[in-house]
RNA sequence: GUGAGCGUAGUUCAAUGGUUAGAGCACUGGAUUGUGGUUCCAGUUGUUGGGGGUUCGAGUCCCCUCGCUCACCCCA
């Protein structure tokens, strides 16, 4: 609004507060427990990294690292980058503590910011949150599945319905040039008609055609043929035990032909979960296999699948079923006078100290402007104390809901207050 | 990086180019002593995002700028 003297947050970037805040635990919490039933432990590495590991992680031709990092240099004159997502990242910190040398699979989970230097929109904020996940050490589509098992329960568990689980396979090294060079032969006369970004990728990155969402390239690109149908047997193999798992599992799925991830690193298995009901930004969640990633970064030659969800995303479909708990105090105690208010916060404290959300009220302030407050904080009870009450050992009690009063001698405050709660 | 829409009180919004820019909600206090919500009364809040221009006169028209929003691009 008003005044350039103003401090705001940075453009892209944002509070969160209550009640939202409630639901960001929520989702946290729920990440926490169902992924550790699944024998995923949480890692915490730095938001920031040398800016080569995502140039060579994430690759030097994609948007990301071409013009959407936050680079710097610190004091020494190194080149750091915030992180623009957490796979390179966790990668350098499984290379770096040797966590190879632990039994196979090490699986692991991660919550955090992430920064994108980018215009921001509905569902995309320059420092956005993601919860990923990481495991290392199986080649085997059982990982794939259990994976995207793991993802389909956890927005289950969160109460989001009306999701698009799509998966696709890109294919290996062995596999993935072969189908280019079809791809490139299907294309080769129909050049012309491609966008100008696509006549870029038809030499740089063919396989960026399949997605884009310019309508011309949509029909140029009918009928093309699909990586699925000219993947190598390891690939195939895979590809089609991953599926059968997936209906073992009863996760509804389609195959996509058209979705191939926009970060270099991925092999084979590539899925995405979209919503209806989020603007043009649609992917809840997205992942894959980056079989090749550990070793590219000087690694030992371990494969590995994972997946990002966007946390943002994620509490904007919350809300759109069930809007953010509003949490209130159990108990307001409001006093009148000094000794009252002494005795006030000896009662807090009690109660406190039994995990009750109790305030205390200005004893300053009139009776009338504490029931007020106590009221509009929405607090279940309030207790008044006063010089009548001191005299005579007991508390008056009042529930708002209802208007209800009583009387309770103050050694009886937390079996009254304990039995009364529930 | 490109394009479009929008900036008036804490908030939601009014105000044909024409007096001193208003209203609801919210907030604070009060309606006989120590009782909330509903009601009534009173009070507080603005460089109309900022700068320039047109005009006798600009919240209103024009230009620039900043910010927000949405979309493209790209992605979670």
């Amino acid at each position: 609004m008003s005044s350039s003297e103003k401090y705001r947050a940075l453009k892209g970037m944002r509070d969160v507060l209550p009640p939202d805040i409630y639901l960001w635990q929520q989702v946290e919490r729920t990440a926490a427990e169902l992924f550790s039933s699944y024998g995923f432990n949480e890692i915490r590495t730095p938001i920031a990294e040398a800016t080569n590991l995502f140039t060579r992680g994430i690759g030097e031709g994609t948007d990301i690292v071409e013009k959407e990092m936050y680079t710097f240099e610190d004091k020494g004159g190194r080149s750091i980058s915030l992180r623009p997502e957490g796979t390179a990242s966790v990668v350098r910190c499984y290379i770096e503590n040797q966590l190879h040398t632990l039994p196979s699979p090490q699986k692991y989970y991660y919550a955090g910011p992430m920064f994108r230097y980018e215009r921001p929109q509905s569902g995309r904020y320059r420092q956005f949150y993601q919860i990923g996940v990481e495991a290392f050490g199986s080649a085997s589509p059982v990982l794939d599945a259990e994976v995207i098992s793991m993802l389909c329960h956890f927005l289950a568990r969160l109460g989001l319905t009306g999701l698009n689980v799509q998966i696709n396979s890109i294919g290996c090294p062995t596999c993935r040039p072969g189908y280019i060079e079809i791809l490139r032969g299907f294309l080769g006369d129909r050049q012309t008609d491609l966008c100008s970004d696509c006549r870029r990728r038809y030499l740089t990155n063919p396989l960026r055609i399949l997605d884009c969402k310019v309508d011309g390239c949509a029909g140029v690109r009918q009928g093309a043929p699909h990586v699925v149908d000219h993947l190598c047997s390891d690939c195939s193999d895979h590809f089609n035990t991953l599926q059968l798992l997936l209906s073992h599992l009863e996760i509804p799925y389609t195959v996509n032909h058209e979705m191939v991830r926009g970060l270099d690193y991925y092999t084979r298995t590539a899925f995405e979960v979209t919503s209806a009901n989020l603007g043009a930004q649609n992917a809840v969640a997205a992942g894959g296999r980056y079989d090749r990633l550990v070793k590219e970064c000087g690694g030992p030659d371990v494969p590995a699948v994972g997946f990002a969800i966007g946390m943002e995303r994620i509490i904007e479909l919350m809300k759109q079923t069930c809007p953010a708990p509003v949490r209130a105090p159990a108990l307001y105690i409001a006093v009148l006078g000094e000794r009252a208010l002494q005795r006030g916060l000896g009662i807090a404290d009690t109660l406190r100290n039994r995990r009750i959300w109790v305030e205390t009220g200005d004893y300053t302030a009139s009776l009338k402007s504490q029931m007020r407050k106590a009221d509009r904080l929405g607090a279940g009870f309030v207790f008044i104390i006063g010089d009548d009450e001191l005299a005579a050992g007991a508390l008056r009690w009042k529930l708002l809901s209802d208007g209800s009063e009583g009387t309770t001698p103050f050694s009886a405050v937390t079996s009254f207050f304990e039995s009364r709660l529930r």
